[in-house]
DNA sequence: TTGACATAGCGAAAGGTTTCGCTACAATCG
DNA sequence: CGATTGTAGCGAAACCTTTCGCTATGTCAA
């Protein structure tokens, strides 16, 4: 497992997560559509994973529609705060801002976002 | 994951490296202590992990010394830029600055955190 | 040297994910 | 009504990670 924890999304599960995210609730033709243009998945292969993810808690499905509707059991925001939180206890040690400088530091923000950002910082020092 | 890529650290490898970034270069002996306390690991299975880890390139090894010393291959900050680009680019779609906004927000940052933040944001702002 | 103990490694089992063949059912069309 | 096409699912294979038993080798003290 994956991944960075216990129970992390793998790697075909946040492929097929952010198709959802992306697309909001959809049929697993659309999902497939998607991830075979990704990665040249059988049908059955996705299907297989949905039912997986379902039973794993990952996805939720509305099978009173024909054909059956998926979609994330988790908004992106919270999977990606969970994913950090993790990034930042297993490889920061728990220092969250060593983790913002790295990706300020990698990044290219636009000037509406550094704006935005600096708003944040300022709300947060009114709070505390 | 394997999580979260294909040439990812899984879990146990990610615990590993982070007790070799902790410790430094060291040998299995002290390795395994750590493994041992955190999740009853068995010495042989240390061992394994260290020697698949190698093979994977993810550790070096100083087998001219008695015992052998191991050591990451990677830096602490090598890799976690390379996570933070992959949830950035696999979560996030690609800004940086999401994540960041996520990561303030979800946090307890200090004040000290806070300013050094507004800080870089200057330098950001100066150099576009 | 020999016994006791630490170190190193292999190969296979155990466990989880991912893949897909094959079957079955549902809906649609001529 | 068949026949055809779209949808759903199971079970097993293939693959990868993680675990560990067992063996071998190295080191050191008596």
């Amino acid at each position: 497992m994956r991944e960075l924890g216990s129970s992390q999304p793998t790697a075909v599960e946040l492929e097929i997560l952010r198709i959802l995210w992306e697309l909001g609730p959809s049929p697993v033709r659309e999902i497939h559509a998607r991830l075979n243009a990704a990665k040249g998945t059988n049908y059955s292969t996705t299907v297989k994973m949905l039912s997986v993810m379902l039973k794993k808690g990952l996805l939720k499905r509305d099978d009173k529609a024909t054909p059956h509707i998926y979609r994330a059991a988790v908004t992106r925001d919270r999977a990606a705060k969970k994913f950090l939180g993790e990034l930042i206890e297993k490889v920061y040690d728990g220092s969250a801002m060593s983790l913002v400088l790295q990706a300020l530091s990698s990044g290219k923000a636009t000037q509406a976002e550094i704006d935005e950002a600096r708003k944040l910082l300022d709300e947060m020092e009114g709070k505390s």
